[in-house]
DNA sequence: CGGTATCCCATGCGATACTG
DNA sequence: CAGTATCGCATGGGATACCG
């Protein structure tokens, strides 16, 4: 065994700081491009798969699908298939990823509120550089 | 105008989910390999160039220069030299990035906390897709 | 110590076309 | 509707060498 699931006493690093901890992996599938937006576009409720594309601008469909199945895989998104024709397929939070949708949640609300701020930084700092 | 900062009423979507948004741009430096990891660390206290290199396995110098350069832009780090030989240069979270880092961490701290759950996850799949 | 510059490979990601 | 397959480029990111 190299490396064990909470990753304790591996090194003197812990969790996701340790390169090779499991949790870095989930990190990464949650903390890209696209991870956050999904999941958190689904905090609002369940989904069918264009609607969550019409509702990240400029996802492609395929960096979707491929998004969506690793955190499948990672058990925090269900995909629920309706036999029907054509057959409706419903993605939604497990309570596993409920409970960090609520978090990346506040996440995104907190940039959505410091934008302003941020953006009056970005200036400053271009202006200082500039000069 | 295309895009204002708040990013309210130019589509549908709102903040990050407008890919126009300069939000978007600012999840995307916070939301991506490094990001978290360097603001998370940083919530510990201030600390040098080598000391968050050290925190962050696997992470290379480059990597980090660059994405504090971004992070300074955005104002969430600043970076302090003391004028001594050789000079001695600290990072540290501004107060924006402060609330943000406390965020961050209990993002890290819950994936850290859950990663046994989601490794038991992705071996349920693995072993129902194999089947 | 605290970086930057250059080189180059790996992969993320979009565009397009196709399938059940 | 709900995707997958293939292609190709742009970017991310590591290795190495070098600078104040």
């Amino acid at each position: 065994m190299v490396a064990e699931p909470g990753c304790a006493g591996t090194s003197t690093r812990q969790g996701p700081f340790a390169d090779d901890c499991p949790s870095r992996v989930v990190l990464n599938h949650v903390a890209n491009r696209w991870g956050t937006l999904i999941v958190t576009s689904l905090h609002e409720g369940p989904m069918r798969f264009h609607q969550i594309r019409d509702n990240i601008g400029g996802i492609s469909e395929k960096m979707l699908s491929q998004s969506l199945r690793l955190l499948i895989r990672d058990g925090l998104i269900d995909r629920t298939v309706e036999p029907s024709t054509p057959p409706r397929v419903t993605y939604s939070l497990t309570p596993l990823g409920l409970e960090l949708a609520a978090l990346l949640r506040t996440l995104v609300d907190w940039i959505t509120l410091r934008t302003d701020d941020i953006v009056a930084a970005q200036e400053r700092y271009d202006r200082a550089q500039s000069a």
